[in-house]
DNA sequence: CTAAATGAAACACTTTTTGTTACAATATTG
DNA sequence: CAATATTGTAACAAAAAGTGTTTCATTTAG
């Protein structure tokens, strides 16, 4: 398991963001320069987390003209704890020094670490699963 | 409020370090030296974080000569949770994008978001303060 | 005075993240 | 079938964040 603590980038927002979008435009498929337009970033940018969520399931996409995206899910079953799991997968554990093994303390340090930090991300996600995309874009007004 | 979901940087880590050395060698004054061995970085990188304890109250140092630095509360009074705060001061919030001001959506994203980060801030700060730098401590052999 | 330590600034280097270009593949429309 | 609009992806460029290092002033003990 991994935990990340911090959010340096932008994925979790343009994630979520992304999904919004396409919860709010049902029934049409949107394209990826739409979405570009709304978080005001680069179509490339946007297709890249795309990706992603198409291949974890929450989305599909049509290729060739008239194509797009749309969700593949219904809103309340995409969670947002998940969705951060999803877009932090690979650097979720917070990041650790490398010890000096000769010393008593240097030597148990990351399994400490690693302890307390899944057990962080456990309540984090856990938390944030309390919330599902539906609920979070029916706050939009 | 700010929001750091995920910990892209070592200065937890490095943070907590620091402390559990220091109350495992209570009553002593230790160098930046030796814990720069233990944590395997260069002394500077520990003395940038030394200043940081210093200035929460956590910790005081002595100059010159058989200088060093210990512990300047007890161990059951700092908490993990308010130790990660202070080390990710500056970039707690989630990064947001920059998103359009004329799409609807765009425009209300990151009050929505700011709401949610810092729900799950509060969680997550919450959670670690369950800990005290004693308890992670005494969790060493 | 000398030695050992902190404090802090400045800069270099590395890693991470984001932006961009380019182009192949695909599907629709006429 | 040709033209067009779109996704998909790779490769690279640029920017930002984080860490490492050098340097030196200051302080204190002996």
């Amino acid at each position: 398991m991994y935990l990340c603590l911090i959010m340096s980038n932008l994925r979790f927002a343009t994630a979520i963001h992304i999904l919004v979008l396409l919860d709010k435009n049902r029934n049409e498929l949107i394209t990826s320069d739409f979405i570009a337009g709304s978080l005001n970033v680069h179509p490339v940018v946007v297709r890249r987390e795309i990706k992603v969520l198409r291949e974890a399931g929450y989305i599909e996409s049509k290729k060739g003209k008239e194509g797009g995206c749309a969700l593949a899910m219904e809103a309340n079953k995409i969670l947002l704890g998940d969705l951060y799991k999803l877009v932090n997968k690979e650097n979720m554990l917070g990041r650790k020094n490398r010890p000096n093994p000769d010393c008593a303390i240097g030597r148990q340090m990351n399994n400490k670490l690693d302890v307390l930090f899944n057990k962080a991300e456990e309540g984090l996600v856990a938390l944030l699963n309390k919330q599902s995309l539906k609920d979070f874009s029916d706050s939009f007004e």
